[in-house]
RNA sequence: ACGGGUGUAGCUCAAUUGGUAGAGUAGUGGUCUCCAAAACCAUUGGUUGUGGGUUCGAUUCCUACCACCCGUG
């Protein structure tokens, strides 16, 4: 059996400094699951935090943060990949690896051991959908068996890809898994919703006087489109639409803090959703101190190792 | 102080010639195995500022008061 601790929780929890300090206590690394903290550049919107890895005089090594180039259309099935390259360095090394992240989907993906096919682009297949309607294309979808998932048909672009691997396992049935099943005791941060709420919002005002303007400025002046930008959601889109004279500031903040809440929101959605399904969570309040959050976790990790 | 205006869901506003209130948004719940900080679905809220009057019936008409806004002093 693999081993593994997750911190999850809600956005702006303090998830990073709960795993850092556990990590250094135990010999760890932290393996990120944070669906943007994969970019170079993104470091203010995205609450990379890279001084929080040190800890007590020493650096808690972490992957899969700064891993691709902002404007890189990252997914979860690299995700997934990178993961278990870098689960099996740490682990490899002796070390106890530590996942910490939001991404619903990310941790899901491990956590719950998602099988993913390699499947490449198929220039040829994707060719030739390009003259179908959007209902051709759901018929089409349909007619490999029935959907994985009703997301799949809410835009063309997932549409597409959903055919190309349906496409791809109705030519390639039955590939190995050659990932190894990870067991992982889980740990969240939870607090109310309301003071989440006050937490991101107070967060969000020190970025925006901290830096995260000229972050997005930066990365607009490196090159990056406003289109690419827009898509990572939240701070750069909004504080993007700021920059670009679309949007004025107060309007901005109202606009982006209300996302923030709304992101948070549907954050323990998914962590509820994995419960359902049987995944073991292990909630902390998040109101006491750090030294007691960790007492709480090696309390139940001494628990599990006896 | 005088003149005018406005008070309806947490917020912004609707409601034909009077028939006991609807939208958007927020909030809440959900969907989810390749862009997931995405995309989509569902849904809870109201003694219509307060008191009185007219009326079978008032958010709508009348009246007093209260609050806020604009103008003039």
């Amino acid at each position: 059996m693999e081993h593994l601790i997750t911190i999850l929780g809600a956005t702006a929890t303090g998830k990073t400094r709960l795993a850092v300090e556990l990590a250094s206590l135990i010999d760890g690394e932290i393996i990120s699951a944070d669906s943007r903290q994969v970019y170079k550049g993104m470091d203010i919107g995205t609450g990379k935090d890279i001084e929080e890895y040190t800890f007590d005089g020493k650096t808690v090594p972490y992957h899969l943060i700064d891993i691709v180039e902002p404007g890189y259309e990252f997914n979860v099935f690299e995700f997934h990949r990178e993961f278990h390259v870098a689960y099996k360095d740490v682990v490899s090394r002796g070390k106890m690896p530590v996942m910490c992240g939001g991404s619903g989907m990310y941790l899901d993906a491990v956590i719950s051991g998602y099988k993913f096919n390699k499947v490449p682009l198929n220039e040829f297949l994707r060719k030739n959908l390009e003259d179908l309607s959007d209902d051709e294309l759901v018929k089409k979808l349909k007619s490999y068996g029935p959907l994985h998932n009703i997301t799949d048909i809410s835009d063309r672009h997932r549409l597409v890809r959903a055919i190309e691997i349906a496409e791809f396992e109705k030519k390639n049935e039955a590939l190995p898994n050659e990932l190894p099943t990870i067991h992982s005791l889980n740990f969240g941060i939870r607090f109310e919703r309301e003071t989440i709420r006050r937490r991101v919002t107070e967060r969000l005002e020190y970025r925006l006087e901290n830096g995260l303007i000229e972050e997005v400025r930066d990365l607009l002046d490196g090159g990056l489109k406003a289109e690419q930008l827009m898509f990572y959601g939240l701070e750069y889109k909004y504080v993007t639409l700021l920059i670009t004279g679309q949007m004025e500031y107060d309007e901005m903040f109202t606009l982006l803090n209300t996302a923030i809440h709304q992101y948070a929101k549907k954050q323990m959605t998914w962590y509820r959703k994995m419960e359902k399904k049987g995944v073991k969570i292990h909630w902390i309040d998040g109101n006491i101190n750090l030294d007691n959050k960790i007492a709480v976790v090696l309390g139940i990790l001494r628990h599990y190792q006896s």
